[in-house]
DNA sequence: CGGCGCCGAAATATTTCGGCGCCGGTGCGATATT
C-alpha cells in the first residue's frame, strides 16, 4: 500500500513529516508505538490516518477538555465529521444521544475521569476499537502518580477493551518518563521512536539574582526590550498577578494573567485574545500552555525557575513555532525552588498519617478505608494518591485487612512514597543544577534527555555567546481590536444559556 | 523558605517601620447552590 497516495487523497500533501510514516507503518502491521515528536509535527495526522485505514475506531485519552473541543473542530475541519469528545461540556440529554449512538462515531475523545464512570464505561466497552491512543502521554508520569490518579489506570481500561493497537504521543519525555509511559500502559513489545527536543530556533539564557526587588526589575526590563508575542512564567498564581500590576505601573499595556484560580470563561478569555494578538504578554502558572497553537511567540521568560527540566522544556517549546528566531530567558534566584520543594511535601502523605490510617482507632474503626481516608485530614492530592494506591491493592471497601496484609501494604505505600520524593527532588536539583552551572546550556538540556550534543550556533545561548540584543525590537501592537472577544464570549454565552 | 499583608507603634498627625502569621501548582467530573 503505497501511504503516500493514501496522504494525497486525504489531506491533498505528498510527503509526510518527520515520524509520521514510520509510525503509521508500524501500527499498520500491528505494532504498538511510543512516539515522541515535537510540536507542530502533526501528530494529529498519526491517528486519523491509522483509524481510516484500518477502518476501525478510535478512543483518545485527553488531558483538557479544552483541547478536546479543539481538536474536535479541527477533525472536523478535516473532514472526519464522526467525532465526538464526551466531557461534562455537554448537558445530560446531548450525553444520552451520544452514547445511545456511539456506534457511530469512529473518533471519540475522553479523559481518564470519565470513563470511571461505570454507566459510560459499559456504552465505550459495547462497541470495538481498533486503536487506543494517548495524547500528551507525559501526563501519565507528570501527573499521574499524584494529582490525577487515573491517568495510571488507562492499561486496565485497555485490556478490558480487548487490548486494542496503543499509540502513545508526546513532545518531551526523558528516558525514565517513556520508561513509565510504556509501563502504566502495559505496551510490553512496543517500537519507540524517539526525536530530538532540541529547538536550534530558540536562544537560551539564564540570568543570576539574590535580590527579588532586581529582578522585579529586570523583568520589567525585558518586557521593555524584547519584542512580543511573550509569556512569563512564575511559580504562584499571586505572583503572577502582581507582576502584571507591576508592569501596568510601567504603562505596559496587552498585559494579561493566566492561573488555574480564575474561572472557565476568565481563562478561555485571555487565552483566545493572546492566540488573536489582542493581548501581547501573558503573566501565568504553568496552567497555562498546554494546547495553545500561536506560531508566533517570540519569548519566554521564567520569572521564577520551574521544578523540573521537562516542564521548563515544554515551557519554552511554546516559543518559536513558526521556526522564526525567538529567546528564552530564565531569571533565577536560589528561593525560587523552596516552593516546589513546599509542594512535595503536601502533595503526598506522611508516614504519621499513614500510621493513623491503618491504626485501630476508635474513630475509624467501623468505616472502609475510602471513608477513614476523609477523617485523616490528608491533602486533596495525598487522599487521591491514597485511595489509588488503597484501590489497586482491592482494600478500599473493606474496613479492616488482616496483619500481614496491612503490614506489606503499609511498607509499600511508604515506600512508593520515598521513591516518588526522592524522584521529585532529584529533579529539583538537576535544574537547579543546570541553572547555575557554567557551560553550554543548551548542551546541558540536551544531556538531560541523553541526547547527543548539537553543532556550534551562533545563536545558542548565553553561555555561548549569543547577544540578547538580537531579540530586542518594537512589538506589534494590535489595540484597536481590542475588547472584540469579550463581546464575542458574551454572545456565545448568552446563547447557551437561552438554548 | 520568603514574600505578602496585616497590625500596632513610632515619629508626627499621615507615612514608615518592624514583627508576626499565613500561604503557596497543575484538572477532571459530579454535586450543590445562586
Amino acid at each position: 500500500m503505497q501511504l503516500e497516495a493514501e496522504l494525497k487523497e486525504l489531506y491533498g500533501f505528498s510527503t509526510f513529516r518527520s515520524g509520521q510514516k514510520e509510525i503509521l507503518t508500524d501500527l499498520l502491521s500491528g505494532k504498538d508505538v511510543l512516539g515522541m515528536l515535537p510540536t507542530g509535527t502533526g501528530k494529529t495526522l498519526i491517528y486519523q490516518m491509522a483509524a481510516h485505514l484500518l477502518r476501525g475506531r478510535a478512543l483518545i485519552i485527553s488531558p483538557l477538555v479544552s483541547l478536546m473541543e479543539d481538536q474536535v473542530d479541527q477533525f472536523k475541519q478535516a473532514g472526519f465529521k464522526k467525532t465526538i469528545a464526551l466531557n461534562s461540556f455537554l448537558d445530560q440529554g446531548e450525553k444520552q444521544m451520544i452514547l445511545k449512538r456511539i456506534q457511530d462515531y469512529q473518533f471519540v475523545f475522553v479523559s481518564p475521569e470519565i470513563i470511571q464512570n461505570s454507566y459510560i464505561r459499559s456504552i465505550l466497552l459495547s462497541v470495538s476499537w481498533s486503536l487506543f491512543v494517548v495524547d500528551e502521554a507525559h501526563c501519565i508520569s507528570q501527573w499521574g502518580h499524584e494529582f490525577r490518579p487515573f491517568y495510571l489506570e488507562l492499561a486496565e481500561l485497555k485490556k478490558t477493551m480487548g487490548d486494542p493497537l496503543c499509540l502513545a504521543l508526546t513532545a518531551t519525555a526523558t528516558k525514565k518518563v517513556q520508561y513509565d509511559i510504556l509501563h502504566h500502559l502495559d505496551m510490553k513489545e512496543a517500537e519507540v521512536h524517539i526525536h530530538s527536543v532540541n529547538r536550534p530556533n530558540i536562544s537560551i539564557f539564564v540570568e543570576c539574582f539574590d535580590d527579588h526587588d532586581q529582578k522585579v526589575e529586570r523583568a520589567i526590563k525585558l518586557v521593555q526590550q524584547l519584542k512580543g508575542p511573550g509569556i512569563i512564567y512564575t511559580n504562584t498564581r499571586n505572583a503572577a498577578e502582581l507582576l502584571v500590576k507591576r508592569l501596568q505601573d510601567h504603562e505596559i499595556e496587552g498585559v494579561a494573567f493566566y492561573h488555574g484560580g480564575m474561572n472557565a470563561e476568565e481563562r478561555l478569555l485571555v487565552q483566545k485574545q493572546f492566540i488573536e494578538s489582542q493581548l501581547n504578554i501573558i503573566v501565568c502558572t504553568n496552567a497555562f500552555g498546554m494546547g495553545i497553537n500561536k506560531s508566533d511567540i517570540r519569548f519566554v521568560i521564567h520569572f521564577h525557575t520551574p521544578s523540573t527540566i521537562e516542564g521548563y522544556i515544554q515551557e519554552i517549546g511554546r516559543a518559536g513555532r513558526d521556526l522564526k528566531p525567538s529567546v528564552a530567558v530564565l531569571l533565577y534566584h536560589p528561593a525560587d525552588l523552596e516552593i516546589p520543594y513546599h509542594f512535595i511535601d503536601q502533595e503526598l502523605p506522611d508516614s504519621v498519617q499513614i500510621d493513623y490510617l491503618f491504626s485501630d482507632h476508635e474513630q475509624l474503626k467501623e468505616n472502609t478505608y475510602r471513608d477513614k481516608l476523609q477523617l485523616v485530614g490528608f491533602s486533596e492530592t495525598s487522599q487521591r494518591f491514597m485511595e489509588h494506591h488503597l484501590k489497586k491493592a482491592g482494600a478500599l471497601h473493606k474496613k479492616n485487612l488482616d496483619t500481614f496484609e496491612k503490614n506489606v501494604l503499609i511498607s509499600k505505600i511508604k515506600f512508593t512514597i520515598e521513591n516518588r520524593k526522592a524522584d521529585k527532588i532529584e529533579a529539583i536539583k538537576a535544574i537547579e543544577k543546570w541553572a547555575r552551572s557554567n557551560e553550554c546550556k543548551r548542551g546541558g538540556l540536551l544531556r538531560y534527555f541523553e541526547e547527543p550534543g548539537t553543532e556550534p550556533n551562533t545563536m545558542c545561548c548565553g553561555y555561548c555567546g549569543t547577544d540578547l540584543s538580537h531579540f530586542f525590537g518594537k512589538q506589534a501592537s494590535n489595540n484597536t481590536s481590542y475588547g472584540l472577544w469579550e463581546d464575542e464570549l458574551k454572545r456565545l454565552l448568552r446563547q447557551e444559556v437561552y438554548n
